[in-house]
DNA sequence: GTACAGATTGAG
DNA sequence: TCAATCTGTACT
């Protein structure tokens, strides 16, 4: 039992984007490339909740090729290209017709992964991923921490037993205006 | 068709 | 502090 995958599946993705946001920090993305298998533990996350959000890309209830793929239900990847050249990754929350989205910012592999745009480049995230499915996906899933990893590592995974989770203001938004910049749904696992 | 801002990063 | 770099979006 100790390599036992736990795919994440559906209903941990349709729920409350604030409690996915939160849930996401500890659980480990896995990617697979040919023979290789990155894995990484998620250690930060934003939410972006749908037309209401200012800072959101379906703010107003805005729909554009772009973020189409936010309207669907939780465990798809939206991914897109900010500033010409970093993608971020972002998992739809929520249920269907509901725009809301966690976008992945860090995870637990030092400099390596320290921001949203350097996750996307270790993971070899591009395009191609627009609309994944991360619950059927064969190349890039979520997965609770294993028993053994757990051990290892700094964190206790999820459950927050012994790791803290730090809310604070989002990150390079400050166009939305001071309400939206200052919702405080940037979340930071404290280990 | 053209103009321009942007959920970042890394160098200075 | 600031440039790199280019897609989506809003205009004409």
């Amino acid at each position: 039992m100790k390599n036992k995958r736990v795919q994440l599946n559906r209903s941990f993705y349709t729920r409350d984007t604030i409690i996915v946001a939160k849930e996401l920090l500890g659980k480990y993305i896995v990617r697979k490339i040919g023979k290789k298998t990155l894995a990484g533990k998620i250690i930060e996350t934003e939410a972006y909740i749908g037309p209401k959000d200012k800072a959101s890309h379906a703010y107003n209830g805005k729909i554009t090729p772009r973020n189409k793929v936010e309207y669907l239900a939780g465990g798809y990847i939206y991914i897109y290209l900010v500033y010409g050249m970093y993608w971020q990754l972002n998992v739809v929350t929520a249920g269907a017709g509901k725009p809301e989205c966690a976008l992945i910012r860090a995870m637990d592999l030092g400099r390596l992964t320290d921001g949203p745009g350097k996750v996307c480049r270790y993971l070899k995230l591009n395009k191609s991923f627009y609309g994944e499915d991360l619950t059927e996906s064969k190349r890039i899933w979520l997965e609770n921490p294993a028993p053994e990893q757990a051990r290892c590592g700094a964190s206790r995974g999820e459950n927050g037993a012994r790791s803290k989770i730090i809310a604070t203001k989002r990150i390079g938004i400050d166009y939305a205006g001071h309400y939206w910049s200052r919702r405080k749904w940037r979340f930071v696992l404290k280990t």
